[in-house]
DNA sequence: CAGTAAAGTGTTATATGATAACAGCTCAAA
DNA sequence: TTTGAGCTGTTATCATATAACACTTTACTG
């Protein structure tokens, strides 16, 4: 099930600076290579949003930017920069929670299906490719040409059932 | 792969006074079964959303009703119908658009799968088995408990295809 | 059949999320 | 060093959703 996805169970206690690292060092590689420009508000940005393994609004990114950083800023400064790092593959954006998440394996495009625990708010990011397999037969059997997938689990994560 | 959908495929042309009317049908029986009052407000907003197999803004309903019904109608009039026609299972919201579409079969609870055409913006819901079958042996693997799905996939349907 | 409590609806105000439009800046290439 | 494309700042506004409280209707109870 853990393909590609780093073998990292963010669920477990973990030294969450090289999640961070890791995905800042990605992030430039990706960049380099499409040719992109990684800058500063870009990728403090990115920084945001990995400061945990909870999806974030664009609002909370705002309010930390403006804060932290004294940058003035205003919401399309945090949506362009948001845009971008989505159209590179950086971060998935979570419908259902109107919310951001960074992206564990940008090294390859794909699409982010998520088990979101309702306790805890952590989102995993699945390697599921039983669940695109699915999606692809039933597209198929509707002469569907499938662009881009949702796929949000809302449940309860399996250290937040045992708590309860 | 349709096991408890109507027959009726919403791509194809159709009398879909008939959609209309069986949706309010079942709708009537959903909430005698459950006790639940289907009020006048209720039974309109639920005839507005089933007006196309297209998903429909809670401010489209707002501004229909409105209109057409002389009512006047702020948000909260549409949202309040709206939960309820969730709660009773007889529409699904669909996260990636902020949009609402009648359930096709709300006789039992289940959870809205769907195709949307990002070119004609119809919304065909899925009897995927096969899908809730791989989130489910997904989910077991990270030992989370599933509580729901949001699964929206989108693309080109069969008949924009061939348009295109 | 009147009294009453619960459920439903109206209304105002506001929270929350996202984008349009335009001005000014920066940086890499010529 | 100029130039232009791309990036960022700024203001205003749109779009979606909910909080809070008042009033009305409904169904139940005695």
């Amino acid at each position: 099930m853990t393909e590609f996805l780093s073998a990292q169970d963010p669920q477990q206690p973990h030294d969450h600076t090289r999640c961070v690292s890791h995905a800042l060092g990605a992030a430039e590689e990706v960049c380099a290579r499409e040719g992109v420009r990684f800058t500063t508000l870009r990728k403090r940005v990115l920084e945001l949003v990995w400061q945990s393994h909870k999806p974030l609004g664009a609002y909370d990114i705002l309010e930390t930017l403006s804060r932290d950083d004294g940058r003035r800023a205003a919401p399309p400064t945090v949506y362009r920069a948001l845009d971008f790092l989505q159209e590179q593959g950086l971060v998935h954006r979570i419908a259902s929670l109107n919310a951001f998440i960074g992206c564990a394996s940008p090294e390859h495009r794909h699409e982010g299906h998520f088990l979101i625990c309702l306790s805890c708010h952590i989102a995993i990011e699945l390697d599921a490719t039983g669940i695109s397999k699915a999606i692809a037969d039933a597209a198929k059997s509707h002469g569907f040409a499938v662009q881009g997938e949702t796929v949000e689990i809302s449940g309860l994560c399996s250290q937040c059932r045992e708590a309860a």
